[in-house]
DNA sequence: CCAAAAGATTATGTATGCAAATCTGTCTTA
DNA sequence: TAAGACAGATTTGCATACATAATCTTTTGG
């Protein structure tokens, strides 16, 4: 292509108007965070490959950065990359899948527990609010709602405990598993279940129950796992 | 470089060696494996810029397998990669050293916990009889070797969880703190200490004593944390 | 008719070149 | 003398070109 910047600067408002074009300043990112965004999504299925050529004439750039922001992606764990057969979006197999599910119970027990010793007065009173107001979708049933509000609280716990590191840790494993666990509040039921759960870790945290906090968050996760059994067995087929 | 393919092909053959061609097959995994024993070996300290062009020559390569192989190393946390800005070789505040180190114990304790639940009978022998034979270095204060199986012991506990994702999240969080514990066993006492941890983690563990090996593994691994306080303050100082 | 090998095709890995952004050092000016 | 601005040098980001491994297709032998 010849040297033409101005041609591309349009396409480029257009695909970042949501977020502050002053914090994108590469390529590689924009991509990154536009194919994780199609993979969170569903558009792009788990096995699906990743062709090089065809991401490059989709964004309008050459191979280089779409192969960085692959390289990226991959570090991550949501799409795997392998030496001469090129990326397709992660697939696990059902005990793949339990193994990140167990990794991300420890973790967000451990979060927990941390929330519980460290978190602010402040802090506190925000996750009590936001599970008082998540109440509301539950006899109504908003699963939508209910699933965006639900990943503010556990964000909220993260941030909680104050470490950056296994935050970082928790929300890598929440976006690796949100491809397989797009029908999680679909089962009749699963949504009061999750917000008395939700209770315990609350009231755990906030009486600055370290043991219980770590203990019903760790329930709670479980819980969620078990809830996927089938998902599992579902994406294994697909492979 | 005009096309000289066999030129080349004599320097890589040198430069590899050691390692069995048959396993690597990409340039950028080449490079990754060695800029990373450079910073582990410390010879490529905290701090200090990663020049593309220097690496390349360095390597004999091109740029972009490097930009791939420090890309790929930033995901490790063992580098910093700054849009615009390169590649440096990760430096920590002592607040991150600390958050680092709480994640870890926090992740160690979890694999613990996990090992006692489900080592098989072989995997417990084989860390009892190394935990025995790590006695033979304490008296003779024999560092390097004590460090060296130190590491190994570890990773059987890792492995004893049965949890690849957490593994891997404490393999690297070891390599990750690597550079900045260097002299870990300098302290006076620190190995006969570290040895009696060793010691309450492995009879919990053998004792299938769930929440004894979590709680001793802690303990262990905060006390190491202790240990490196004034660490954290050189590697600071040097930034 | 099927299997296996050889060739064609495609996609990945790597090299190189150019443009823009950052950095460095010098020079001007208050 | 110190602060700011400007120009040159350096370095990164991206595009393009080429080489090679992997895959697909076709052909040939049993």
């Amino acid at each position: 292509m010849l040297k033409l910047p101005k041609d591309r600067a349009p396409e480029r408002g257009v695909e970042s108007l949501k977020r502050a074009d002053l914090e994108i300043s590469t390529q590689t990112e924009r991509l990154a965070e536009g194919i994780a965004e199609l993979v969170l999504s569903g558009e792009f299925q788990p096995g699906l490959r990743l062709d090089e050529h065809m991401l490059a004439e989709r964004y309008g750039v050459s191979r280089t950065p779409v192969r960085e922001a692959l390289r990226q992606l991959a570090s991550t764990g949501l799409i795997e990359v392998k030496p001469r057969r090129g990326a397709t979006v992660a697939n696990a197999t059902s005990a793949q899948l339990e193994t990140l599910f167990a990794a991300m119970a420890e973790i967000e027990a451990a979060c927990a527990r941390l929330a519980a010793m460290s978190m602010t007065p402040i802090e506190r009173r925000r996750l009590q609010n936001l599970h008082d107001s998540m109440a509301a979708f539950v006899p109504r049933e908003e699963r939508d709602a209910y699933a965006a509000a639900n990943i503010v609280f556990h964000t909220q716990i993260y941030a909680g405990a104050h470490n950056e590191i296994l935050s970082e840790f928790a929300t890598g494993l929440r976006r690796r598993l949100a491809p397989f666990r797009r029908a999680q509040f679909r089962t009749d039921g699963r949504i009061s279940r999750s917000h008395l759960e939700h209770g315990a870790v609350v009231k755990a945290i906030l009486a600055c129950d370290v043991a219980a906090a770590h203990s019903t968050m760790f329930h709670h996760m479980s819980l969620v796992e078990d809830s996927f059994g089938q998902l599992g067995a579902a994406s294994r087929a697909r492979a």
